[in-house]
DNA sequence: ATCTAGATGACCT
DNA sequence: GGTCATCTAGATG
């Protein structure tokens, strides 16, 4: 059997170009701890976010004290608030002083489903966690989780290994929510989707 | 099922 | 002041 869960994926798994991390972050176990409680997902979407000259990227303007962290070494969350409500969570990939991050998209629930519905609730259960910011709600992911070490066993946001999947089962496809980026940027193919059963 | 508008505040020009 | 790596409710066919 496979070794899935409780192992978490090393830093190392981080220091790939952002479009490979997000490639192979399908099917891995995003873990958030709450007061002890495991609160977790299979991640089964992402998007690649690649350094100062993506013209999607946040860092497109260089160094702030918004995208700090994605010029830190890799295996750290980049958690950044939207449209004045929304926080969404990235990994920061790539060597230390790349700024490259791998936004998490969407992820299937598997444990926690107390805390999740009590963070959703009214919402319908397909709906819980199939958008970066209502992941980012149901799991508790905001400001106070902006740097965290994702790959340590001890963090209290952490992405754990999971089945890794074959290239038949992912889709790649443009990014969404970057209209304003011109080409080639609005064109990569860097969003990463688990094929639907 | 698909579309549109409004929310709401940090960020950048 | 305009924009934004989004979400939701409500309208419409």
């Amino acid at each position: 059997m496979y070794n899935s869960g409780m192992v978490c994926l090393p830093c190392d798994f981080y220091l790939l170009p952002a479009p490979e991390v997000a490639r192979n972050l399908l099917g891995m176990i995003l873990v958030r701890e709450i007061n002890g409680q495991r609160v977790s997902g299979r991640i089964i979407e992402t998007e690649a976010y690649s350094g100062e000259e993506d013209q999607a990227c946040h860092a497109r303007s260089g160094r702030t004290d918004r995208n700090a962290v994605m010029y830190g070494p890799p295996g750290r969350a980049y958690v950044y608030f939207t449209y004045g409500m929304h926080w969404c969570l990235n990994a920061v990939t790539g060597a230390e002083g790349s700024p490259e991050a791998v936004l998490i998209r969407a992820v299937q629930p598997l444990e926690g489903f107390g805390i999740i519905t009590r963070n959703r609730q009214g919402v319908a259960e397909k709906n819980w966690t199939d958008g970066p910011a209502k992941l980012c709600r149901a799991f508790e992911i905001d400001r106070a989780m902006y740097g965290a070490v994702m790959c340590s066993e001890t963090s209290p946001l952490r992405i754990e290994q999971g089945e890794p999947l074959p290239d038949a089962q992912v889709i790649r496809s443009p990014r969404v929510g970057i209209q304003y980026a011109p080409e080639p940027w609005i064109s990569k193919p860097w969003r990463f989707r688990v094929k639907p059963d």
